[in-house]
DNA sequence: AATAAATATAGCACAAGTGCTATATTTATT
DNA sequence: AATAAATATAGCACTTGTGCTATATTTATT
């Protein structure tokens, strides 16, 4: 029994920022008028990988966000709208 | 000798996003004053990475891209003030 | 309520992002 | 020109993003 060696270095998930990307693509994906389905196949994306992006379960590439952006039709800017939290020093 | 096998599943890398990226995002981090070891470490990121980033080598995660955004304390939005060429159907 | 459509989960295999360390190369400074 | 600082490359190990396939669950439609 291999006692779950922990690694000491840091991988950074960034949850929150995630969470808030989740949130405005599925806005805007349903503004635009997609179904899930419907911008996996346009994008060439796995619709299991739309559904783990809009549920936040993984931490996608920037070519994975570029495919929506292209796809649903919108600037990179508009999908980026939202706020960051600041960092603490 | 195993014969190259060629796997059938496309995986996208976008490198005009990603070279985009990598012009802008070296743009910004002079503009806001910090050298690549600077900004490495404040952001918590290797400083291997964040070569790999402004040479366009990788496919950055959001993570961090956004770990970027908050140490340069810019707005997503200004980190992706580009424009991505539009997908043609 | 029954059916269909849309989303969400799951597991596997493979590709690739990342940290770490070290070295090379390029650019700035004296 | 010599030195230092900044940037670029490289390789390895580990972690994880992604496609693919299948199934479950939720939501919309009749």
């Amino acid at each position: 029994m291999k006692p779950q060696q922990q690694s000491d270095r840091k991988l950074i998930f960034d949850d929150e920022g995630i969470k808030a990307f989740a949130i405005h693509l599925k806005k805007i994906r349903i503004r635009e008028g997609y179904s899930q389905s419907q911008l996996a196949f346009e994008s060439g994306l796995s619709l299991s990988q739309i559904a783990r992006i809009e549920t936040a379960r993984i931490n996608p590439t920037l070519s994975t966000v570029f495919a929506l952006a292209r796809t649903l039709n919108v600037q990179l800017s508009d999908l980026f709208d939202f706020e960051l939290s600041p960092k603490e020093k």
